[in-house]
DNA sequence: CAATACATACCGACTGGTCGGAATTTATTG
DNA sequence: CAATAAATTCCGACCAGTCGGTATGTATTG
């Protein structure tokens, strides 16, 4: 009948059985036996896996989420110049929006319970830290080039993070009266082109 | 001994022990026996002024949230210039946040919510366009009086919610790492700048 | 005496987690 | 290469508790 698979084969079934759930219903609203039904498994099967529902989402949170969000800042340094890469950066997390949504979803819903949760909390907080920083070397870089104004590069690579996290919180729960690319664009572009240099 | 109350009273009494729950557990982990309790009423109470949990949530919602985001937009008229009137939305919304938290977070909760309910999602909408509205026509105003340049009104104002609802999201979810205050500023300013025609 | 505003007891459905053991795989040994 | 032992993976019944909602009775009010 059944035969036991490898444990990482396991966990990624679960995973992805996980995430469609959560995605459909919320995390609290998620029963331990809806995952185990969509993955073909039983719930002790599961609990065989992971220690408890709350070890599930925060494992699946790292693995999925830290992943995409990594995949962001890949290959920057192949770009020669500050606004290019800030444009590369645009241009993925265009691409990642379009092609990961259900991973985008899960994410956001992390974070809005990550304000009740500690242990939640703590893995939004490293996201937060690593994209500003990420941000802000870029921004920075701009300003010793001479490329941009100079600004306060935290500052303004905190609002990036602000605008990016309201437009996909946005993207979930506001009628689609736009064009997400072209939004998505605007949206970036409206601060990138306040930081460069008037000619 | 528990003399009843008039209607409108206890209603704001469970209102006021709904939004105290809310956001110290969340909407899903809140029993009714939880606000019951807090509001000094029994269950059957609470379900004589509401017919359900899902009704005094979305009641709380209209009642609290939306005399908020109206308060923002009430003097407006009393100022002359557009960005005379968009620096009063900032400064308002600043208040707003300092000084009503609970109710704030309370409100990105919803929205939050809202990505998988239908009739939360209403609710956000109708906030939504009336927000965009207004940040538009104030944009608009700007542009036929000269001193903003000629972009997209409502893409503009699409960006100033977004990155106005992931600050607020933010403020809940991340280290506070930097002077609110400050930042809020930072982050409006940011695009509006870019509005502003070079003298 | 109605009508309103509650309180209390209770129901049925559901849930996270446990537990004993069965099935399957891997390691060991003769 | 069996045969056996040990470890891993998994099942599914079960438990103890929770929760939204209801039914019914009682006090208050006008």
């Amino acid at each position: 009948m059944a035969v036991n698979k490898a444990p990482e084969q396991r966990r990624e079934e679960i995973f992805e059985a996980a995430l469609s759930c959560f995605n459909r219903n919320g995390y609290y609203q998620t029963a331990i036996d809806e995952i185990a039904a969509q993955a073909g498994i039983s719930k002790g099967g599961i609990y065989h896996h992971f220690s408890s529902k709350k070890e599930l989402i925060v494992e699946l949170f790292r693995n999925r989420v830290n992943r995409y969000f990594e995949y962001l800042t890949a290959e920057l340094d192949s770009r020669p110049d500050a606004a290019s890469r800030l444009g590369m950066l645009v241009e993925k997390s265009g691409e990642i929006f379009m092609e990961h949504e259900p991973i985008l979803r899960f994410c956001l819903d992390f974070v809005a319970m990550s304000s009740r949760d500690p242990d939640f909390r703590d893995e939004v907080a490293a996201m937060y830290r690593h994209r500003v920083a990420t941000f802000a070397a870029l921004i920075q870089q701009g300003i010793d080039t001479g490329i941009f104004k100079p600004v306060e590069p935290e500052g303004i690579a905190r609002a990036l993070y602000f605008l990016s996290m309201g437009f996909f919180l946005s993207y979930f729960t506001v009628p689609l009266d736009f064009d997400l690319q072209h939004q998505h664009r605007l949206n970036l572009q409206t601060i990138i082109n306040g930081l460069i240099k008037n000619k």
